[in-house]
DNA sequence: AACAAGCCCAACCGCCCGGCA
DNA sequence: CTGCCGGGCGGTTGGGCTTGT
């Protein structure tokens, strides 16, 4: 999309590389967000945290789905709209996998304009209604909802109240079929971090003499989201009994704060604990920080699939 | 086939808010 | 109380892509 670009700090702006991408990947997922404006250095990033966050929340993060809007995720959208206004990061609460980001551009871009339309077509019959002397109101496909037009149920394109969730797989109507939405949640929940699990079970063979043990992290973490107690939210937790991420969860990775489960991680090094994070980049495997494929395949293409970080 | 116009969306920017010292 | 910092939010934009002529 944009021109990668420098600016005076030598931080690069503008579209982020499949090797960004993982990177950023390879350590949101192992570490978390834990600072965002340090986190690219960490990361071996050259580029903002703001930049980091974003193209993390808004691309990277796990079960974020893009593409076709389904009737019912519209419908949602707009009355939530007509309800809140521009906040759309409440509106994104409200449409699991959707982006506040996504949601607001599908707004300008589809949703406003068809609004627009319907609104003038109405406005237009309703000053006709009242000087047709049958009385008919034209405006019977529309329903009025504070200065918003609902295409009334009838329409093929609004779904029913006894639709399933249009969240769920087997209806979803959006970029990915029906299967592929299926098969891209199972990717997260099964296979998500396998990229990360084998290098993490084979490092826990290596190390096994020393006293770090990935599992101390792991559970270190979920200890983290216990102390939260029932203030925790909801966790997603990846099941793989055998991984030294069978506690992953993805809020205390990647959505907690907090710093404790980094000392988890000090016995790699007898430094500080910043001193830790670039030490153990280096343990990060060269596949995860580096293109897997030729450069002239397709997958670098300018339109590759971010999907296929979770494939690896 | 070539070009123009419009569409779409990833990414940036600036502002605001809450937490903390 | 105040200032600083980091995170979050909404508005805007750049440029690739698609569609129409």
């Amino acid at each position: 999309m944009r021109t990668p670009s420098w600016d005076n700090r030598g931080l690069k702006k503008g579209t982020w590389t499949p090797e960004e991408d993982r990177k950023l990947v390879a350590y949101v997922t192992r570490y978390g967000s834990w600072n965002w404006r340090q986190l690219p250095r960490f990361a071996g990033l050259a580029r903002c945290g703001k930049s980091c966050r974003l193209r993390w929340l808004n691309y990277l993060k796990p079960n974020i789905k893009r593409g076709n809007y389904t009737d019912k995720e519209e419908e949602t959208i707009i009355k939530l709209h007509e309800k809140l206004g521009n906040r759309w990061s409440v509106i994104a609460t409200h449409l699991p996998g959707r982006t506040d980001n996504e949601i607001k551009n599908h707004w300008h871009t589809t949703l406003k304009k068809r609004l627009g339309k319907k609104a003038v077509y109405t406005e237009t019959n309703v000053k006709a209604s009242k000087s047709n002397s049958f009385g008919s109101n034209p405006d019977k496909d529309c329903i009025q909802n504070n200065g918003f037009f609902l295409e009334a149920s009838h329409s093929p394109t609004v779904s029913k109240a006894s639709d399933p969730d249009p969240l769920s797989p087997e209806l979803s109507s959006s970029e990915f079929s029906s299967s592929d939405y299926t098969t891209r949640q199972n990717l997260f929940l099964e296979d998500g971090f396998d990229f990360l699990d084998a290098y993490l079970a084979d490092m826990n063979q290596n190390i096994s003499t020393e006293s770090f043990h990935i599992s101390q992290f792991t559970s270190q973490a979920n200890g983290i989201d216990n102390f939260h107690g029932s203030d925790a939210p909801k966790t997603m937790e990846c099941v793989r009994p055998e991984s030294p991420l069978s506690y992953y969860n993805e809020n205390s990775l990647v959505e907690n704060d907090d710093f404790g489960f980094l000392e988890a991680i000090e016995p790699i090094t007898e430094h500080s604990w910043t001193e830790a994070f670039v030490a153990d980049m280096s343990l990060i495997p060269n596949e995860l920080l580096v293109p897997l494929v030729n450069e002239s395949e397709s997958y670098f293409s300018s339109a590759y699939d971010v999907d296929d970080i979770w494939c690896v």
